[in-house]
DNA sequence: CATATGATGGACT
DNA sequence: GTCCATCATATGG
């Protein structure tokens, strides 16, 4: 099993500093961290593969485009939370990010899980393990991911958190905003 | 109450 | 890959 505590005595978690910048710049290094959520004594691990930024006003995408409504307003509130919204039946899991006084949130996109298979497939059973994470909604129904969990802080232990990896990861930019990651594995790492 | 939504799964070509 | 039914939540009237 994966020791939290391993987590924190190596400060890998990513601290508030980490989410206080521009958000396609915290969306472009997220890729390749360690999504760690804790299912009461199970522990779950993935990498974090698809990411996009989200901003303010000057971006029509955004939830957070026609100014602060309460369904949005995590996009303002302190970076390093949870940010969880629904679209049809699906959770969708955000990180905030932005710069001080700003606005703004990464979308999670992708994951690859590595930790706790048995435990996500119990989740969300599929057939394929390549459907296990890969999808905004997918990944939260396999980490057990909803409402609950909006706001959360994901800078200290907690059910949730994000910490760093060691190895090395490749970065596609697609269309803008959406970036892509690439885990190259140990024999890449650097 | 009506409508919109940053999606998914399955069927299909 | 495309098309389409699905049906949870939030918002606006």
């Amino acid at each position: 099993m994966l020791p939290i505590e391993d987590l924190q005595a190596s400060g890998r978690i990513l601290n508030r500093g980490f989410y206080s910048r521009d958000p396609s710049l915290v969306a472009r290094e997220l890729l390749g961290k360690r999504l760690v959520r804790r299912l009461g004594e199970n522990l779950l691990c993935s990498l974090i593969v698809e990411v996009e930024a989200y901003y303010g006003a000057e971006d029509p995408a955004s939830r957070a485009s026609k100014g602060l409504k309460r369904f949005n307003r995590m996009m303002w509130m302190e970076p390093g939370r949870a940010y969880i919204y629904n679209v049809h039946r699906h959770w969708m899991f955000n990180v905030v990010a932005h710069e001080p006084g700003g606005v703004g949130a990464i979308l999670v996109r992708a994951l690859e899980p590595i930790l706790g298979l048995d435990i996500m497939m119990r989740n969300r059973p599929v057939k394929s393990v390549r459907d296990l994470t890969r999808g905004p909604g997918r990944l939260t129904e396999a980490l057990s991911i909803c409402k609950r969990l909006n706001g959360a802080d994901l800078t200290e232990e907690g059910e949730i958190l994000i910490a760093d990896n060691p190895l090395r990861v490749d970065v596609e930019t697609s269309t803008g905003l959406e970036l892509e990651g690439t885990w190259r594995g140990s024999s890449d790492s650097s």
